[in-house]
DNA sequence: CTTGACCTTCCAGTGAGTGGAACCCCCATA
DNA sequence: TATGGGGGTTCCACTCACTGGAAGGTCAAG
């Protein structure tokens, strides 16, 4: 099948899937009018990566997770490894939001916002004092 | 002030304070030999800099709260409309991760992490009937 | 005079694509 | 047969907010 039907199968745009070619995630076949040509297998791997990328695995992961998948004797605790360090990695990004959007929500919430100049977001953001 | 003592100041890296220049967020003066003079009100705008940007303010944002923050005229309002939409821009944000933490903590609880090659985490990616 | 810490500019790379130009291919219709 | 539209191809540049490094200039101390 052609790239678009291939994009569609798996959920990703045609720019993306050239792009993970181009960065030897997939590897599809040629016609002879230089189409790629998607096997079910390339589609099936295509699939994979949306969804690894959909939980924020990076590409470098995805490469990693991806040999796991294909290799049948692996560990689970191969691929355990990666995804509770990418957890880890989740619950601190989490955390530091939930710092600013306090931060953040405290400082709308005491700023009038109407006409006047006065404005606790830039007083605290240019004051010296402030953190 | 020469770049370095202002980076201690505004706890930012003298590389960033050049590529700062650059974009034309601040625009220190210049010494004889070429060094870059920093003012106090210069360290003042790149410590305003450094906490808007902490706060996960995009450059965008900070040229123009920077722009507000220097008119004594401005609104309140303008400075809230900015920081409530990136406030909910950061909602968005902790309700995605938290949706990826959920998903991914449950596959790393039921994978078993041991030497046998049975693993939901790779499972789930790659069967066609999950999401 | 040399050493080392500082400063300068400029170029390239990061991650993960996205946008666009210029061109090719194929099918259907007037 | 022209032509129009909707695919596909490559390649280059751009995004965001820096960061690293090379090659070199400046300055104060020993």
């Amino acid at each position: 099948m052609n790239i678009g039907e291939a994009a569609k199968k798996a959920g990703l745009p045609a720019k993306t899937i050239r792009y993970y070619e181009d960065i030897g995630l997939v590897n599809p076949m040629r016609d002879t009018n230089g189409y790629r040509a998607f096997r079910d297998s390339d589609v099936h791997k295509l699939t994979f990566l949306a969804r690894a990328r959909a939980l924020g695995f990076t590409i470098e992961d995805c490469r990693v997770l991806l040999a796991l998948w294909e290799d049948t004797d692996r560990a689970s605790a191969d691929v355990r490894k990666i995804a509770k360090e990418h957890l880890e990695q989740i619950e601190v990004k989490i955390a530091d939001l939930q710092s600013m959007r306090d931060t953040l929500s405290n400082l709308v919430q005491t700023c009038a916002g109407d006409d006047r100049p006065d404005c606790p977001i830039l007083n605290t953001l240019g004051k010296s004092g402030s953190q």
